[in-house]
DNA sequence: GTTTACTGGTGAAACGTTTGAGCTGTTGCG
DNA sequence: CGCAACAGCTCAAACGTTTCACCAGTAAAC
């Protein structure tokens, strides 16, 4: 194959100005149909603009201070759980449904340790983004007086009273699993446990005031017990509760991934899902239907999530006033692998 | 919550020169550690730099025109689709882990249709990306020659064949179907199926050919159904294969979520598998570990397959002689989801 | 017929960095 | 001693936009 010509010097916005017979000010006036010019010279603009194949120069733009083009988005999990969960991915497209709407592109990081401040420091004043989305939030999050501090329009996923001075978006957690523990209550489960991520998210303490709040107002006996959101710890997790002495009739899950992993050692116990064994999860993804017998789960629409995110960034970066989104409750979804236990 | 004070104006290189004592020029040159100043000051205007807590402005730098700091990758698949796939997220983890190293970020777009080129050439020429990652390769692909008139440095994720002009990285897809097939018919199988991807992708062109030679070398009756990677359609495929008069007792699957959703299907037509069906993975994520009975896959390692294709994009990108560079051949992972058929 | 206001535009500075040409002072060589 | 070579540094232009102050013309108001 021969080299293709690397084509012409860019086009910039001066051949569109040189060619319409105006200065370089009448066309990003133009281009950006502010007022200005009249409809006719516009018109001409435009027409040239598209006719030499002009495309805009964003670092120029976004040196000299204008548009919005870029949000950033750092994820900080060791990158092998990444593949698996479909979360994030889920999340990101919704993000993306927004921004393309928008012309506005995701730069995205992922992260091992605590680096994610640096990230952003380098991000923001670097003029790479316009503004970040915060995910994984964690009590007392360091990110939140940094990120602040740098002045980094910003959205916070996860609860307000986490979210320190940033608009936040959150789905009402407390609720959700209160309605997870009052479902696997009628269907008649007194030894109920759940399988948490870890502790240090904000949303993990979250549900594990209320899943003990409600297990005690309705009399159940409950207990957590910490894993990662990793298959393997989702299993070794719940082999601990099958162990225990007084094993639990029904365990809830704070993701899909290991709820699936539980069926698993379900299979390995011996224990028949759900007659020995209810199963309820989290993040009610595809994965939930796939399997044998399929997940019961708090349903959540991922999706949407991420595109409310977005949203609400796209509202901090043009300066409206801050609000506090609540994007819904998660809502159960029953499906096999929940039913009263056997006596 | 008081608003935080949006801190003070961006410290500059400027800064760093005046405190310095030196012109801006002596920074920029100390920064990229480039010959043309004495060690001594290189030293204190370093020392000073971290001082202020300087930052680079990556726009204002790649405007005129040094450095490396970002790379494009766009995925052109239904939203939807690409949560439950961990493939792309794994990919992505893989691309990271080198990009990280040499502080460079990823930008990422999802786009439903065709408008991938559009999205690149606003990239390139706006100076947002030093090079892209092309993945999804199809047969005569538009984005090869559109990139190629723009000049823009790109690897390709596919079969030099379909590479044109530019760097690819492929793995052995032939000789790993190939590899498979033989598997199955050493078990015993007479008739072997195979579910694959959409037609237009490179790959399942080169699987689908390979498949049908190796299939007639071996005497084998062979046939291929056409999918999505999507579970629905994995599973609509597979419901295809098992009512056929002769059916097949063993199905090859192009990727993993596919091969999951036939497990349910198999069991829906109240078939065991292995023994009345054998089922062969493509892709091996952790998802084919989590499934009973655990699912046989083709087992490749996406990270470091998204690892080289970055490697490969900073060879092109600072100038090194284009290569083609296999990654390898992915390999049998047997598991509970194969074995001799029941005769 | 002068002032006022507005429309449609221009010119130039500014954003923060890189880079190549040029300048200075010291050292080495003949 | 005179000159070349070089290390170490400075100057200023350039990258492509945006924006703000300003100006010319015209129309409306008085």
């Amino acid at each position: 194959m021969t080299d293709s010509v690397p084509s012409e010097r860019r086009v910039t916005i001066k051949d569109v100005a040189a060619r319409a017979g105006v200065s370089t000010a009448a066309v990003s006036i133009a281009l950006h149909d502010r007022p200005g010019v009249s409809a006719s010279t516009k018109e001409r603009i435009l027409a040239v603009a598209r006719e030499l194949g002009w495309r805009p120069n964003l670092a120029a733009a976004s040196l000299s201070g204008g548009g919005l083009h870029t949000v950033g988005l750092v994820i900080a999990r060791p990158a092998r759980l990444l593949g698996l969960e479909p979360f994030y991915m889920e999340f990101i497209s919704g993000i993306e449904s927004v921004l393309v709407r928008r012309s506005c592109s995701l730069l995205l990081r992922l992260v091992d340790g605590d680096e994610e401040i640096e990230v952003h420091r380098e991000w923001w004043q670097g003029g790479r983004v316009n503004g970040s989305i915060l995910v994984d939030l964690h009590v007392d999050d360091p990110r939140i007086p940094a990120l602040a501090e740098l002045g980094l329009p910003a959205v916070v996923v996860g609860h307000p009273s986490l979210a320190g001075p940033f608009t936040s978006v959150w789905t009402e957690d407390a609720e959700a699993i209160t309605e997870a523990v009052r479902y696997l209550a009628a269907l008649g489960h007194r030894r109920v446990a759940r399988v948490s991520g870890p502790p240090e998210l904000g949303h993990s303490v979250i549900r594990t005031a209320a899943f003990t709040e409600v297990a005690r107002d309705l009399g159940l006996e409950a207990r957590t017990v910490v894993a990662d959101f990793s298959a393997d710890q989702g299993s070794r997790a719940c082999r601990t509760l099958l162990l225990s002495p007084d094993r639990p009739t029904a365990i809830v899950f704070d993701n899909d991934v290991m709820a699936v992993a539980a069926l698993g050692v379900a299979a390995e116990f011996g224990l028949s899902v759900p007659g020995d064994l209810s199963l309820l999860a989290w993040d009610d993804s595809q994965l939930c239907q796939l399997t044998r017998p399929t997940l019961s789960a708090m349903r959540h629409d991922v999706f949407s999530f991420g595109a409310q995110a977005a949203e609400a960034l796209f509202g901090v970066m043009t300066n409206r006033p801050p609000v506090e989104r609540l994007v819904h409750a998660p809502s159960l979804v029953p499906r096999a692998s929940t039913a009263p236990p056997r006596v």
